[in-house]
RNA sequence: GCGGCUGUAGCUCAGCGGAUUAGAGCAUCGGUCUACGGAACCGAGGGUCGGGGGUUCGAAUCCCUCCAGCCGCACCA
């Protein structure tokens, strides 16, 4: 099936091509109409003629018998309104699609989505939140879509912090670590190995030679190296598991993997004739970049002291993902203060050859972590918000409402719970644009009202009630005739869920998602208010019924896609 | 200094080059309250879209400039 957009679009189109080739019909939906067409003005303009007879000259040529009415508006514009014959046809159609008319792609890509990406042996924060949800749902949203996603939690676990976390790992003995790591308490271990280190110059000394030791794969140190990455994986997929995100275990390919394959990465960059010896570090220069000075700008892919940068990681994790894992697209959700990087690493990444124009290639960057006081949320110190403190106090939060409603029975009071504090903690995250710096509220996120993933959750659960009261179900041959402002005004918003999930999509932006479902919740709340469903007449209580199948459909997916529950009571 | 991002209602945010009212949510005020779940619905007040130029029939949206804030700019990842 064709969705009802995509059919008035390529209508109008066809009747804009005629007038003149490639004219774009530019239809929006409109609060005027169904839809409008913006595209006459601009084609008015092409043509040199009036507006009002180019739009007329349109209505005459397209073809719409029994889709829709046009009508010429304002100065020019074309008010589109779909005949209730059409859209009851489509509803049909919908309601018969597991999918609601969301078609999968036709060019099915191989896609691999960095995301998470924490540090092993350190926390996680509110900080890893953003970055971990989003990629999460767009993993979601390019599964959905019928790509072939390959995730790729690409874990801090290398390099120079190494030598002292585990020489503070061998000052503990194995079985005080143990018991330090075993209670989760990474940010402790870190930060009692950061004491240590600073306080004392045997121990920076020491560190300096295990960081030496384990470059060169000395048993001894990657052994104990292991100790700490195993237990930092087993609190992140623990986390991860938690938050309901789909990253697996064996998505943590970390910077370590690609150690060996740094020194080719130097090899090629240098064979290639790309790689300049600068203050004894090997760097390449991409044009286009300069520093404060306007001076060229390096990469940095070898230090002066022979150790590797991240440059050379990224790189070196560029081409195996390229050359191995043969991916057509690569997706980077990394943080924005990263976006000159990743510019950087791209664009030598084309010079060498590793990366041809038929591979997609885009960092999805996402802004700060702001408190309330719209400073940064840093790291380091104790101003970092643990994301399972925040988890818990979410859950404590929903579990008080939903003891005082007591519409659950109290034995499934946890986990509802759980499911509404994610789903509240989600979506504030996901809700806004995600390259703006993003305020973090836990009192705004959790009072579950307005724009909140609760709210979308209870809607959801306001239909499941009204399908338990009516088990027997509704005819499938259903009619469609949207008698009501409030019926048709739901029907339009659930005839536009393909083109809102492939908007999010294509965008890389799960925000319109969002958008759409507050919209739609909102639709929903008002034709539920409005419209009887069970005491309505047969025929009509059939309709409203598959209105509210769809409504129920549409919120469940929508919030799949999102990584939220929909839970059938709440 | 160069580059990037941001500046929309008291607060948090949407806004795809368009139409006499720039939209939500929260907060405020006022209604709905014999209810298929009130975590709801309806309504009101509140905005010179940071300032100034320009392009355009038309600019919150595109271009320039200024102001303010944040981020990045060689050996940490």
């Amino acid at each position: 099936m064709s969705t009802t957009y995509a059919t008035l679009s390529a209508r109008l189109g066809e009747a804009f091509d005629s007038l003149l080739p490639g004219a774009d019909p530019a239809l929006r939906s409109s609060d005027r109409a169904d839809f409008q067409a913006n595209g006459v003005m601009a084609l008015a303009k092409s043509l040199g003629r009036p507006p009002r007879e180019v739009a007329q000259d349109v209505i005459n040529a397209v073809h719409l018998d029994g889709v829709a009415e046009l009508a010429v508006a304002g100065p020019g514009f074309l008010n589109v309104t779909v005949h209730e014959e059409f859209l009851n046809h489509q509803l049909r159609a919908a309601l018969a699609d597991e999918r609601l008319g969301a078609v999968p792609t036709a060019a099915a890509k191989r896609v691999v989505i960095d995301y998470s990406s924490p540090n092993v042996a350190k926390e996680m924060h509110v900080g890893h939140l953003r970055g971990t949800i989003i990629g999460d749902a767009l993993a979601r949203l390019y599964r959905f879509a019928g790509h072939e996603v390959i995730a790729r939690n690409h874990v801090g676990d290398w390099g120079t912090p190494f030598g002292m976390l585990i020489e503070h790992l061998v000052d503990l003995g194995q079985d005080g670590a143990d018991a330090t790591l075993s209670i989760a308490d990474l940010d402790g271990f870190y930060r009692d190995a950061r004491h240590a280190f600073d306080g004392d110059e045997a121990m920076r000394e020491r560190s300096r030679a295990r960081v030496v030791a384990l470059q060169s794969g000395d048993p001894e140190t990657r052994r104990l190296w292991g100790i700490l990455f195993e237990r930092s994986v087993n609190y992140i997929s623990d986390v991860y598991a938690k938050l309901n995100v789909t990253l697996r275990r064996e998505d943590v390919v970390g910077e370590s993997y690609y150690n060996d394959s740094l020194a080719g990465v130097v090899r090629d960059l240098d064979a290639l004739g790309l790689l300049v010896d600068s203050d004894g570090a090997r760097c390449v220069f991409p044009p286009g970049f300069t520093n404060r000075l306007g001076e060229p700008l390096p990469l940095i892919v070898q230090k002066r002291d022979e150790g590797f940068g991240y440059a050379a990681t990224d790189l070196a994790a560029l081409r195996d993902r390229v050359e191995v894992l043969r991916a057509n697209e690569l997706i980077y959700v990394v943080g924005a203060p990263q976006a000159q990087h990743f510019e950087m690493i791209f664009a030598v990444a084309r010079r060498a050859g590793w990366l041809s124009d038929s591979v997609h290639c885009e960092h999805v960057a996402f802004g700060h972590v702001l408190g309330t006081d719209h400073k940064m949320l840093k790291s380091r110190q104790g101003e970092s918000v643990k994301l399972a403190a925040l988890l818990a106090e979410a859950v404590e939060r929903a579990y008080v409402a939903l003891d005082e409603r007591a519409t659950v029975a109290t034995n499934e009071r946890y986990d509802l719970a759980r499911a509404i504090a994610l789903g509240a903690i989600k979506y504030a995250d996901l809700s806004t644009e995600r390259q703006h710096d993003y305020v973090f509220d836990l009192d705004r996120m959790v009072s579950f009202e307005g724009n909140t993933g609760p709210y979308l959750q209870y809607a959801h659960a306001r239909v499941a009630s009204i399908f338990r009261r009516a088990p027997e179900g509704y005819s499938s041959e259903v009619h469609f005739t949207l008698s009501t402002p409030p019926e048709r005004a739901l029907a339009l918003a659930l005839l536009a869920w393909p083109e809102a999930v492939a908007g999010a999509l294509e965008s890389h932006q799960p925000h319109r998602l969002c958008t759409y479902l507050f919209d739609l919740a909102q639709r929903f709340a008002t034709f539920y208010d409005v419209c009887p469903v069970l005491k309505a007449p047969p025929s009509l209580r059939d309709e409203r019924l598959a209105l509210c199948d769809l409504s129920a459909r549409a919120l469940a997916q929508g919030l799949s896609l999102l990584g939220i529950d929909a839970p059938t009571q709440m």
